[in-house]
DNA sequence: TCAATTTAATTGACTCAGTCAAATAAAAGC
DNA sequence: GCTTTTATTTGACTGAGTCAATTAAATTGA
C-alpha cells in the first residue's frame, strides 16, 4: 500500500491537469475537429500505416465510435484505407495530402497554445516543467522505459536506499517493526564504515536512474563471504535480477579466493530461497525467532566454492 | 518564442496524460456519476459554500450545463443550495450528509485507482512522480499555494530515507565520500536498534507524501540530548522547516528533563548554523578533520535548557 | 481438415452529456 | 429611476460516445 498523502497529491495534480488540458483543448474550438478527431488524425499522421484496432487500443476509443470517425475521414478524403495483405480483416490507414495539411494545421494550433502559455513563464521554467513531464512519463509509461536494467557498484545514496526499501518492504509485507530497519542500517553502515574494496562489494541493479535491487558481499573472516541484503523491488520481480545479483556475488567471491558464501534469510522469502537453491546453496540451520515482531523462521544457507 | 522541441515535448506529454487520465476516469464507470459530476461534487465537497458561478469558472463548465447538474444533485438530495444573503441572485452550495458519503466514496475509488497504479511501480518511483507533479504545478499554476508541510514521527523507510538523502547531499555538494553515508547509517541504525521512545524521537517533515526534512534526538547520557541528522531538502529550503524541526527538538528535550542539547555540525552549513545560533546554541569547540575526504571544520554546539 | 472459436471491423439503434440562445431576476452603474 | 451588467435558469437542440448484434477473415484444435 502506497502512502495515502502521496495518492492525494497525485489526485490533486490530476484535477489540476484535467483543467489545464481542458483549457488547451479549446484550441480545437474553431476547427471542424473535436479533440477525439484530432487525436485520431494525429495518431494516423505520426504512425502512418496503423490499423483501426491498434488505434482504438492506444487511444482507448470504442471501436464502433472509431469506425465512424474513420469513415468520416475517408469520406472527407483525409485518410486512405488499404486492406492489410497479411490480414484481410484489417486495414492499413494512411493520411492523404489533404489529411496531412489538416494534421499539420492542428499541430500548429496546438503548438501555439502551449507556446502562448510558456511565454508567460520565467526563464528556465518551461525547461523545468518539461523535464518533470519526462520524469512522470518515464515512470508511468513502463513500455517507454529502457528495457534493460544494469548492475553497477554502489554510489552515494544507494546504501540509504537499501535501508529504506528493505525497511519499508518488510514492514508492509511481513509486519516487521522498525528494529529490522535498524538492523539493516547497522549492517549497511558497518559495510560503508569498514569498506574493504579488495574483499567486499555492493551491487545495485538500476533502470533509468531508478534503483531496482541490491546485494552485498562482506568479509566474514575465515575465508567466508557473507551475502547480505539481497533485495529486488516489486516493480522488477521476474526479470531474473535476483539471480543476476547472486551470480555476481558468487563470481566475485570465487575471484577473491573465499572458500564459502554464507547467508541468512527467512523461510517466507520463497523467491529468494529458490534463487539460493538453484545456485547450489545448502540449508545448514534454521531457528525460530521473534527479532522483529512477528514469529519467523530464520535460515542459514551456505555455498562451498 | 519558446524552443519548438520543448513545445513538442510538452504536447507529447499532454497526449500521454490525456490517455492516462482517461484510464483513471474509468473508475467512475460503475457509479451513477460522470467525470464531470464527480468533479462538481468534489469541488462542492472540498470548498463547502461555493456558488455556481465560481464553480463554473474553476471547472470550466458551461453555466447552463452546471445548472442542470446542480438541479439534479438537489433533487437527489446530495447538495443544498441556500441564497447568498449578500447577493440574492447567487446561492451558497453545501453538501448534505448523503452528498458527503457519496463524495467520500468517489474519493476512495479514485484513491484505489491510483494506488493500484502506484503499486506496480518501483520503490521510490511514486515519490519521484509526485515530486515531478509538484514541479509542474508550481510552474504552471504559480498562484496555487503548496499544501502545508507537516512534521510527524518516523515510519518504516524514513530512516533509510535519511541515510539516502544525507549521503547523496553531502556527496554532491561537498564531495564527501561514502564513509559519511556509513556514519549516518550507523547513527540511524543504532537509533532504531536501541530506540527508547521515552527519551528519544525522530521528526520527519513531509508535504504531500514527499519527505522534506528530518532531525532526531538521541539520549547521550548525563542528561544530555544529542540533536542529530538535521536535514532539509533543497526543494523545501526557506520555508522555516529547519527552524521548526529544531524547535521540536528543544521542546521535546525540555519536556523530557534533559539539561542540555548537544550537536555536531560543520562550518560550511551556514543555514543550519544560523538556525542553531538563533535558537540559542553556543559554539563550544571546533576541530579540523578529514573524516570523509575533503578537509572540513567540525563544530560542537550546545544549548543549556 | 473442417467445425468451433476468436478477432477486426462495421452497422443499427440509442441516449445523454454538453451547447447555444433566450429569459429571469437581482445588483451595480450612471 | 433607467440602463447595464451579472448570476442563474430554462428551452431546444445535436452529435459525441455507447452497447449489442453482425459480418467476415483468421486461428485453434479434435
Amino acid at each position: 500500500m502506497t502512502d495515502i498523502a502521496l495518492i492525494e497529491s497525485a489526485r490533486e495534480f490530476n484535477r489540476f491537469y484535467t483543467n489545464f488540458l481542458g483549457l488547451l483543448n479549446k484550441a480545437y474550438l474553431d476547427t471542424p475537429f473535436t479533440l477525439t478527431d484530432a487525436r485520431v488524425l494525429f495518431e494516423i499522421g505520426t504512425h502512418n500505416g496503423v490499423n483501426a484496432g491498434a488505434l482504438a487500443r492506444d487511444l482507448q476509443l470504442d471501436p464502433a465510435y472509431l469506425s465512424r470517425i474513420l469513415k468520416r475521414f475517408r469520406e472527407e478524403n483525409l485518410i486512405e484505407a488499404t486492406p492489410d495483405p497479411t490480414d484481410q480483416r484489417s486495414q492499413i490507414l494512411t493520411v492523404t495530402g489533404k489529411g496531412r495539411t489538416q494534421f499539420e494545421e492542428l499541430g500548429r494550433r496546438s503548438n501555439a497554445q502551449i507556446a502562448a502559455r510558456f511565454d508567460t513563464l520565467a526563464d528556465g521554467e518551461p525547461q523545468a516543467a518539461v523535464a518533470a513531464m519526462h520524469t512522470i512519463r518515464a515512470i508511468l509509461e513502463p513500455q517507454a522505459r529502457p528495457a534493460a536494467a544494469v548492475i553497477r557498484p554502489h554510489r552515494a545514496g544507494d546504501i540509504g536506499w537499501i535501508v529504506q526499501s528493505q525497511g519499508r518492504f518488510y514492514a508492509e509485507e511481513y509486519g516487521w517493526d522498525l528494529r529490522f530497519e535498524g538492523l539493516v542500517a547497522d549492517v549497511a553502515g558497518k559495510f560503508l564504515a569498514n569498506f574493504d574494496p579488495e574483499m567486499e562489494y555492493c551491487w545495485i541493479a538500476e533502470r533509468g536512474g531508478i534503483n531496482l535491487g541490491s546485494v552485498l558481499i562482506t568479509n566474514g573472516g575465515d575465508g567466508i563471504a557473507k551475502l547480505r541484503l539481497l533485495y529486488v523491488d516489486k516493480a522488477a520481480r521476474g526479470l531474473g535480477l535476483g539471480r543476476q545479483l547472486v551470480d555476481e556475488c558468487i563470481a566475485f567471491s570465487r575471484r577473491k579466493g573465499y572458500r564459502q558464501i554464507s547467508l541468512w534469510t527467512n523461510d517466507f522469502l520463497h523467491a529468494a530461497r529458490a534463487i539460493y537453491q538453484k545456485a547450489g546453496f545448502q540449508l545448514v540451520s534454521e531457528e525460530r525467532h521473534r527479532m522483529f515482531g512477528p514469529e519467523a523462521n530464520g535460515q542459514t544457507w551456505v555455498l562451498d566454492l
